[in-house]
DNA sequence: CTTTTTTCCTGACCTGTGTCATTTTCTATT
DNA sequence: AATAGAAAATGACACAGGTCAGGAAAAAAG
């Protein structure tokens, strides 16, 4: 494992985000009122699904409180995309004007409250607001840059590689410490990395 | 290989978008005046590098002409993202305020026709033109969509799955025939697959 | 405090796929 | 046309990591 470092690599499967994402502060008080009369707030309790893939998309989700886990579904393993600590905004994919159904599911890890925002408010913001807009598309923009960073690490590394990255991850972006208790199961670990759940216990 | 296929599952490891991207239907005349006088065209042969990952990214790229791989560098191996045909907006990612380098190299699979487009001023047509942000964010959720898809297949699937759903993809959205001349290697074959070249073969 | 259920751990086994070495075929150059 | 060099094909081998079965530990339920 001593290969050459190259700074321009990608080389964490981490997770999760690095930046807070203050999106709505670039709205004016008129915008807010009107996203807050289409928004609802739901508290979901440890284990339920908020979204599922495949279905019609009718609201963009702000995880206010909670941990959920973002994945795609697989038959027999699903794939995690990332882990969402509070404080993102979730199903910004889901406003495509192609293809209007979630391409993932997300489930909580912890009892999480969530804010259900109206697609066709949160679009219409968009086109009024191009600031606003601009910054979305900078969320959507760090996204991606996670998920490739993912992507190479989980075609490319080994077990120990990647679940070293994951426990890296979770310790610095997630618990901020150094120590935690780890609400995921190995099974969770094993849907984290790609791998089966007796491997993730070597 | 005969598991319940369930319509909601992301099935496809395709290396290409569906649509097309008429983005800049959506600029007004002056707008496009302004658009083109930041706009140098530049024609690259066959293999060249038209962008480097980790550098900073100083334009945005539309592919008039040609074909190009979009890839991860990686010791010893890259990982291609997607294959583009023309028509195509590359480099999008970029215009993000966080880290301003590409997060990818581009390199030509045949001679192409590129337009650079600064980045300052597409950025700025984005927050003048809401419309064209929206469009724009669109087209990354495209993207996104697809790049789920080969996550979920270059991480669960065996080789010939993966091998069968490239070569499917290439005919059917790039060539758009059943018989066309491959112009990549089997080495391109093994960085789309993510596999090796030997591998590729069987 | 028991019982039941779930999660976790361990070992044996086996298959998929990477690596390496060698040969054959194709492509480019003089 | 001859030669050199690259790309492609093939087979032998190794090993990472998946699968399965069974037991220990922990958590949940009664």
């Amino acid at each position: 494992m001593d290969e050459p470092y190259e700074s321009n690599l990608p080389t964490s499967s981490c997770a999760t985000h690095v930046y807070d994402s203050p999106c709505f502060a670039l709205l004016t008080p008129e915008e807010k009122g009107i996203l807050d009369r289409q928004t609802v707030t739901i508290t979901y309790k440890k284990g339920e699904t908020i979204c599922k893939q495949g279905t019609f998309a009718s609201n963009v989700m702000f995880l206010e409180k909670g941990l959920v886990k973002i994945y795609l579904e697989g038959n027999p393993k699903n794939l995690i995309l990332t882990i969402t600590p509070s404080g993102q905004l979730i199903g910004v994919p889901a406003i495509y004007d192609g293809n209007n159904t979630f391409l993932y599911s997300v489930t909580t890890y912890v009892e999480s409250v969530v804010k259900m925002i109206d697609v066709a408010t949160f679009k219409q913001l968009m086109l009024q607001n191009a600031s606003f807009a601009y910054r979305i598309l900078n969320l959507m923009n760090e996204n991606t840059a996670q998920t490739y960073g993912r992507f190479f690490c989980l075609t490319q590394k080994h077990l120990h590689g990647r679940l070293a990255d994951i426990l890296i991850c979770l310790s610095g972006r997630i618990f901020k410490s150094l120590e935690f208790d780890l609400p995921l199961s190995r099974n969770d670990l094993g849907e984290l990395t790609g791998m089966s759940t007796e491997s993730v216990i070597r």
